[in-house]
RNA sequence: GUGGGUAUAGCUCAGUUGGUUAGAGCGCUGGAUUGUGGUUCCAGAGGUCGCCGGUUCAAAUCCGGUUAUUCACCCCA
């Protein structure tokens, strides 16, 4: 007999951790609901043609690709299939793959959706997506993703409105962070003042890792995509800027640069009033991978826990026009709901919740009694309070034990004489006490 | 996609230069206690040593392959 299992990359999660998680996306889910943000749930699966191409040459790899159903290999692609040549087989026998992230579907809804929607289209969505990748520790081949998003308005409140989601959020779950604010116009700024904006995606993967590789590593890596020395050096002068105001001066000779510096200052501006729990600060090392960034960008790093981001984002100029509507412009951050856990974790913040999982047992000790207790039971739940009976009137060790495992606090035992007298045995599971009292008053005393 | 680690009881892991019947802790079952759990004591059940092959008188142990898993890199949350 082989032992079960689950997919790589792939966990189950128990009552507690499903209790713990469950904490982590109340708190997310209300505060974006007291931000006039609205709820939308898409397939688990998509058209593969939604998904492929989105994601850059190694996100295609990364794509978990369904069979398609029925007789798929009399379909398929011989000349594929003979060559033995997977890529190009796969359009023939797959038409469908598994979500990939959120924002992407939510470009193809806001496409498909256009007519229905009013904009300033403000909505968040927390669901699983998977990705085909190695797993490692943090990171897994299923996971889910809070993302929240408002499409179809440049006005530069809305990066200061994610702000304050992030600053809130944070503040509710007592994780103390530090938010990151970048402007990708700054990014490209610089790399019009180091003239090589032609190497633009480069010089960003490369200052993406400064936090890793510190700063010689980061200039090791610009040098090692064919990056002149001259630049680098320019480069690393810009990077020591910490002041918005000193960093204009440095980038006046791009008009994308300025551009960048003045959005920046204008969301700073919109915050200035709000009162925030959290260090809001300008980075100008914050690089962030994705490409589809255009506007502001942002990340969150847990203070005092050795961890990556535990949440991004940005603004994204054209993200629906992939999907044939042009000049939407969108912004939107996300929330990495597995590392906050294992921060929450680490840190100790997650409140005691294990007493409401039951919080009575009743207990008999034959078949008579167990008929009675059921009636008492019915009562009990009746009152609103979390009760169960053990299903049959075995010996009391057992019974007693099933108690204590589930952490119920309290307990009732019935048998013969508290049948006959009508007062029942009430037993305190962590004192140890006991007491005769009628239902009642139990009832009163756990409500 | 690249490189490393690991695989022994339900779980976490020991296991000597290759040598009788492969161990521990936890958990499980029973008993001490037929109306009392969490503590304690006693007893018991539970293993194709991942799989296939090789070396050897002899393999959990050495070698090759394979599968699973895990960590790191690329990339990303």
């Amino acid at each position: 007999m082989s032992k079960p299992s689950i997919p790589k990359g792939t966990r189950d999660f128990g009552p507690e951790e499903v209790i713990k998680r469950n904490y982590i996306f109340d708190t997310i889910r209300s505060v974006f609901t007291k931000y006039a943000y609205q709820p939308i749930e898409t397939p688990t699966m998509e058209n593969l043609s939604t998904l492929t191409g989105k994601y850059g040459e190694e996100g295609d790899k990364l794509l978990f690709k369904v069979l398609n159903n029925g007789d798929f290999l009399s379909k398929a692609n011989a000349e594929a299939l003979a060559e033995k040549n997977s890529a190009k087989l796969v359009s023939s026998i797959s038409k469908r793959g598994l979500r990939y992230d959120l924002t992407v579907p939510f470009a193809r809804f806001v496409v498909m959706h256009q007519n229905d929607i009013s904009f300033p289209f403000k909505r968040y969505q927390i669901q699983r997506v998977w990705r085909a990748d190695r797993p490692q520790k943090g990171r897994y081949q299923e996971f889910y993703q809070c993302d929240v998003d408002v499409v179809g308005s440049n006005s530069l409140m809305y990066e200061a409105e994610l702000t304050q989601i992030y600053d809130e959020v944070f503040a509710a779950l007592k994780i103390p962070v530090e938010i990151k604010l970048n402007n990708r116009k700054i990014l490209a700024g610089i790399a019009d003042v180091a003239g090589i904006s032609d190497q633009f995606v480069d010089m960003t993967v490369a200052i993406d890792k400064l936090d890793k590789v510190g700063m010689d590593g980061v200039k090791n890596e610009l040098s090692k995509r064919e990056i002149p020395a001259a630049a680098i050096a320019k480069i690393e002068e810009i990077l020591q800027t910490t002041a918005l105001a000193d960093l204009k001066a440095k980038l006046s000779a791009s008009e994308v640069g300025i551009k960048g510096v003045e959005e920046l200052e204008q969301v700073f501006d919109y915050l200035s009033s709000s009162d925030l729990s959290n260090e809001v600060q300008f980075d100008v090392t914050l690089a962030r991978g994705l490409n589809y960034y255009t506007g502001c960008i942002f990340e969150v790093k847990a203070k005092n826990v050795q961890m990556g981001s535990i949440g991004g984002g940005g603004r994204y100029d054209d993200l629906t026009g992939i999907f044939g509507l042009k000049n939407v412009s969108g912004v939107g951050v996300s929330f990495g709901a597995e590392r906050i856990y294992d921060v929450m974790e680490e840190l100790q913040l997650f409140p005691a919740t294990a007493a409401d999982s039951l919080k009575l047992l009743f207990i008999a000790f034959d078949a008579e009694a167990h008929a009675y207790a059921f009636r008492c039971l019915g009562k009990v739940r009746q009152a609103g309070i979390t009760a169960d009976l053990y299903p049959e009137p075995t010996k009391l060790k057992k019974q007693m034990k099933y108690a204590n495992d589930r952490r119920a606090p309290y307990v009732v035992l019935i048998g013969g004489n508290e049948m006959e007298s009508g007062l029942l045995t009430f037993k305190n599971m962590e004192s140890g006490e006991q007491t005769s009292v009628d239902l009642e008053s139990i009832i009163a005393q756990l409500s």
